[in-house]
Formats: structure tokens, sequence, C-alpha cells
DNA sequence: TATGAATGAGCATTCATTCAT
DNA sequence: CATGAATGAATGCTCATTCAT
């Protein structure tokens, strides 16, 4: 078995355990690779153990999906300061991001490439997630727009699309920051702000978005 | 079965249609949930030919990854003309990138989806094809510095990222209009164009970049 | 939960809960189909209790045939008054049968249905059942035919088969009855006794039996 | 493995083999009980073929209860002959019905025992076949009565619980003849047809049916 | 070139039953 | 008297793969 076997124990404690196995094993080997024996041997219980807490196969990767989405969301959310300018709060919300992924690698795994990959419910619950991110960038941009005493001329399925490419940008940096080894949260979130903010034109012009010196 | 039964076809011929089955197959129920009976079956031919031909379903989705990545790499190759400059390039290239997804959704299906999502193997494939983009973008990048008259003063590490995040951007946007009803290969070229060529900051200031006019 | 939980109750009253829920569990699902879980949530007890009480699930349908036997037995006995004569006797105990069985379709169901088909043990206890019925019915043509002042002629083993014959009608009648709507407990029993007492050949004769005037 | 594996036959024989193996178990174990793993085995095939050809485990019984019933109808049809008078056609149905079930005890068990207690869909599926025997045996009671230069003065309900009381016996006495050692399927059918045209009245008077001599 | 016949191995799910309290 | 926590052992079903022709 894969954890030390604490016997009789409550069953909320039980059920955070087995959420744990399974993202492990979801993340690692996907969905239908994924056995309910290998996560239960993995969670140190029975198998009938898990479907009396769990349901099913499919209710336990919905359970997995929703906790991975939660904990990204709070920990975005967390990481950005309301009062703030609105670049300055594209840039922790970035931080966040990134930092939260790469410390949950199992659980942005789930989410970025397994539940999008098995079915539309699945794919429903991270496309919530989704949105809720893509909203909060739509709104720093708009925001940001204003600030800029500009017209707020963006039209606005323009701007949704601005969003949309913006975290898929930060979906696919999550990844490759993961598995270039040496880059760390912040570069990346560097990396992208430069590019999200500047622009490839004016970063050439030497104009580069620089990050505020304390962070 | 899903295809009228032509007796006696060349090889060559046949394992296209296998191909097209099986692209089709895979990218709309999975790697794991697509059966080899299925995958026959729409192929119009037997289960026991598809493996004299194929081997293994590994192989065969191997197969598949290699037939899609060259499409679309081709494709993109394909739309870009080499004596332009290096912003056209990019809005060529990105038109045609656009253009190919939204018409092999199920290639794209299978490339962006599936072969990521299952196992090493077939997620180095994709990544092969992947860094063949990333090569391309990263050299317009960097001939646009040179063109800009600019010390090419960016980093190496930093234009990697930035090519990174242009890329994963496009990928991410190709799902997206995809989805949406309404918006053409056009406009998500155009938006993601905008986005990375003048960044936010300059958008909001009113200096985007713009399409040649005869796009 | 099906039950009000009341807590703390007497043994036997508990056992009867446990007895009635199994009943109607087992005549609608079936003995297999039936799960303890089910049992014992309609019972409004715990799973470990009915095993405290009742031991196992073979143990548990045994008690129920047993019960729900004994049941129709004594309905049937308490039907019939001793002293009238055999045809009387034959009649009222077949509208006790039929009543019971109406009266108790999930008992009846566990008794003709579940018990025999699963496995000798239970068929065992049915069988003792209705081997109390044949002989009941047995000791009836035997005294009829002692008041119809003829030879006992008819040989052992045919007035078995005949006992035999009538149970097996009576038996197949209550299913019949309880499924056709409209058709009353009274109905059958004359029916049956019509059929028993004068025989097919005799009532085309236009000289059926006839069921006494008060009843 | 339960049977000389003869590997490679046609399939229409080897579906034959299954639906054996399947009559028996289900005959001596029960619907629920019987397992696919048991069926294949003793019809000397792996359990995927039995899958290939039946579907399922209900589709497998089905079948079962299909073949079964219309082996049961072809054979009562068989023995009667049709231009003979309504007690003898009654008494050559009843002499194979009781000859077949005896010979075919599994089938047999699946029709009267098995199909009934397990869910509507196969209790349908007998109820079909109970209904052509008592539809037959209506008939011939119509007919009798005609014969008998009567009036028809039997109301139509009164003859559908006459021949369901019959056919039901006859079920019954088909089990009670089956367990017994000695009882002839002639003796079985003697003992119903004489319960059944002269009535236990009758008979205590001397006046039984008789079968007719060369029989 | 092409296929009907066949299987070993694995997987999600359920259930009767027990232990510790 | 009563239960929440836990499991060993099946069971129905599917799938990739091969053999004989």
């Amino acid at each position: 078995m894969g954890a030390v076997k604490n016997k009789r124990m409550p069953r909320a404690v039980r059920e955070q355990q087995m959420l744990d196995a399974a993202v492990r094993t979801f993340g690692q080997r996907g969905y239908r690779a994924a056995s309910m024996d290998e996560i239960a041997d993995l969670a140190g219980v029975s198998k009938p153990l898990v479907y009396l807490y769990l349901n099913s196969k499919e209710d336990l990767f919905t359970a997995c999906i929703r906790r991975e989405a939660k904990a990204l969301t709070d920990a975005v959310r967390a990481g950005v300061r309301p009062g703030v300018p609105a670049d300055r709060q594209l840039w922790e919300g970035l931080r966040a991001f990134f930092t939260h992924t790469a410390e949950n690698p199992d659980g942005w795994a789930v989410l970025h490439l397994q539940a999008r990959t098995h079915g539309e419910p699945f794919a429903a619950e991270v496309f919530a997630m989704r949105e809720e991110l893509v909203v909060f960038v739509t709104q720093l941009i708009v925001v940001a727009a204003r600030e800029a005493h500009r017209d707020p001329s963006l039209p606005e399925r323009e701007v949704a699309g601005l969003a949309e490419a913006l975290v898929g940008a930060a979906e696919s940096l999550a990844a490759w920051a993961n598995a270039a080894p040496g880059i760390s949260a912040k570069q990346a979130a560097a990396t992208l702000m430069n590019f999200a903010w500047s622009g490839l034109g004016n970063m050439m012009e030497g104009r580069p978005w620089s990050p505020p010196p304390q962070d």
C-alpha cells in the first residue's frame, strides 16, 4: 500500500486522503488509465471505502476537479491586493498563478490536461473556473484602460479575446515553466507580463514593462 | 460500417482511410475511450487488417499524431512568404494556423488535447512539432529586433519565453475561436497579433498594431 | 431511512420491524437483489444490529419464510370450521387462502416466488408448509369420499396427486387474482371450487357446484 | 472447463452451446446466482465470446427464455391432433406438456421458477408463452361446451379463470411429478385430466373420466 | 489482400459481513 | 442496546490483440 495505514479515521479526514491520492493518480496517469485500485491503494484504504465515500469514479474525478479549481482560484485571489493599480494587480495575480501551479503540478495536470479531455461534464467544471479567471482579467483590462484616461474604445468582444489569449498564454507557460528546470514562478510571470503589457513591438523599441522594484 | 466496403485497395490508400477514421475517433472519444473496433468499423475494414498495417493502438495513435502534426506545420509554412517583413510573416503564420485548426478540428483535438494527456511518448511527438513552431516564432522575433535597428538586447531565454507564450496563446485561442460561433480565423489572428505585437499597454495608448490593408 | 428512529426498543419488537422490512424487500426485489443495506435502512436500524439479531442474510430469509408460512397456514386453519361437511370446509379454506394472499402480497411473493427459486434449504421450508396444506386437503378428500358412502376406492397416490393439483391450482389462481383487477378473493375461490368439485365435464352438463347461499 | 474444447466452430453452433450451458446454469443456480464465468466455462468458451454473441447477461437470459418457451409450446402443439374431440385434445396436450417438462427440467425451471422472479421484462416473456397455453385451453373448453350440445352459458371471465386454474395445476404437477420418483408423465396427465374433467365430486360418485384405451 | 473466431487480462462496482467503540 | 468505519471476494463487462484460413 502507498501510505501508512491509520485505521479508524473520521470520514472527513479519510476523504481528503482519498482526494489527495486521486489527484495524484489522475494527474499522472490520466482519467481512464487511473484505476480505482491504484487510488485506493495509494490512499491506504480498500476500494469499497472509496466508493462508500465518493460514489463512483466520475464523482471522484469531479470532486478532484472542484477541489483543485477552488484551490487555484483562491490562491490567485489571495495573491492580489484590491487597492493597487490594474497592471500591478495583474502582475500579482500572475505570480500567484505560476506559484500555485508550480507547487501543485498534479492538481494543475488534472485541471489543464485531464479534465478537458474526458467529456463535457468534466470540461464544464474547468470551464467555469477558467471563466472566473477570464472575467477577472477582463475587468483588469477595462480598469487599466480607464486609468490610462483613454477612451475605453476597445470593443467588448475584442477585450474578451485579449483576456482569453492572456489566460491561454499563462496556462501554456505554466507547463513550460514546470518542464524547464530553473524557471521560477517569478520569471515566468515577468516574461508573460512583459509580453502582455508592452507587446513584442514595444519591447524591441526598448520600452518594456518593468516589475515594481520591491517584488 | 462507416464506409463503403471497397475490397482490395492498394495499401497506401487503405492506410489513409484508417488514419482518417482513427483521427476522427481519437479526436472525438479520446485515446483510451476510442476502441479499435470502432476505428476499424469506421474505416470499413476488419480489425486484423488495422493491426497488419499499423501494428498496435499505440503505433496507430503515433501515426495519427505525426500525420496531423506534419499537416499543421506544412500549412503554417505554406502560408508564410519568406521575403516579407517579420511582423508580416508572423501575421501570415497566425492566419494559416487558425485556418488549419478550424478546418481540422479532430486533428487539432488529437494534437492539442489527446496527445499531451496520454503519456510521455505521445507528448514527445507533439512537443517536437510545437518546438518547430516555437523556433519559427523565435527567429521571427530575433529578425524583427534586428530590423528595428536595435541591439538584440533581449536575452535568449527571454525570447524563448516570449515565443512560448505566443504559441500558447495561439493554441488557446484556436479552441476559443472554434467554440465561439462567429469568430473567424482572421479575427482570431488579428486579436492575437495585436496583443502580441503592441501589448495591452500600447493598445490602450491608442497605438495598436494594424494588419496590412490588403489582407 | 424508511422508518422513524425509535431508539432503545425491546428486542422482540425490533425483530418484527426487521422482518417486516425484510419481507417487503425480499418480496419486491427478490432474494439476491435485496441488499442488507436496504433492509436495515427500511427497518430504521443499522446493519450490525440486523446481524446481531438475525445472524446472516440466509437466516433472515429463513425467518421471513417461517413467519409468512405460519401466518398463511394459521389463516387457512382459522377460516375453517371443523364440524361442517367436507366440501364446505374446502370452500372455507380456499376463501381464507385467497383472502390472506391478497392481503399479504409481499409475504406471498416470498413464499411462492422467492423461496422456491433460491436453493434447497429455502425451498424445503416452503415445501413443509405446502405439505401441511396438501395433507389438509387430502384428508378432506378422503372424508368427502366416506361421506359419499362410497368405497374409498381412490388409491392413495391418486388422492395425493389430486390434492397436489388442487393446491397448485390455488397457488396459480392467487397470482392471477392479484394481477387481474376486480377479481375478489371470493370470486377466485368460487371459480376454483367449482372447477375442483364438479370438473369441467360436469359444469358443462349444467351441474356445477354452488357455494352455500349465506357466503 | 466443463466441455470438450472444440475450437473454431461456426457461430450458430457456438450460440446453441452457450444457450445449453446458460439454461442449465440459470435453471440450477437462478438468474442472479448464475455467473457468466460459470456459463462460459460450461460452454467451453471464454467469457468475451459469450458477450460477443449474446451481448449481456440479460440478453442471454432472454434468449434462454425464448428458446425454451418455443420448445415447450412447439412440443405441446406437436402432441395434439387437431381433428379429435376436445377432451381428447386436452389429454394429448397434457401428455406432451408433462413429457417435455420431465425431459427438460432445467428449461422448465428457467421458465417456471426463474423467469418469473427476476423482473418485469423476463416475466413478460413467460407470460406471453403462458397466454398461448391458456388461450389453447380456453378454446378447448369452449369447443367442449359446444360439443356437449349445451348452452355455452359459461361467462367469459369464468372460462378464463378455469383455463388459468388448469394451466396452474399442470405447472404445479410438473414439479411434483419431477420430484416424486416413479410418477410418469402419463400418470401425471391422467391425474390432472381426471381432476379437471370430472371433478372431485364426480370422481367420488364413481364417474371418473377415463383415458382412451389405446393411450 | 483480407477476415471470422477467439481470448487473457483488467476494471468499475457491489455486497455480505465484521470490528472497535 | 446500538453504530460508524472498514474490507475480502466476487461479478458483469470491455478491450487490445492474435490465430487459422
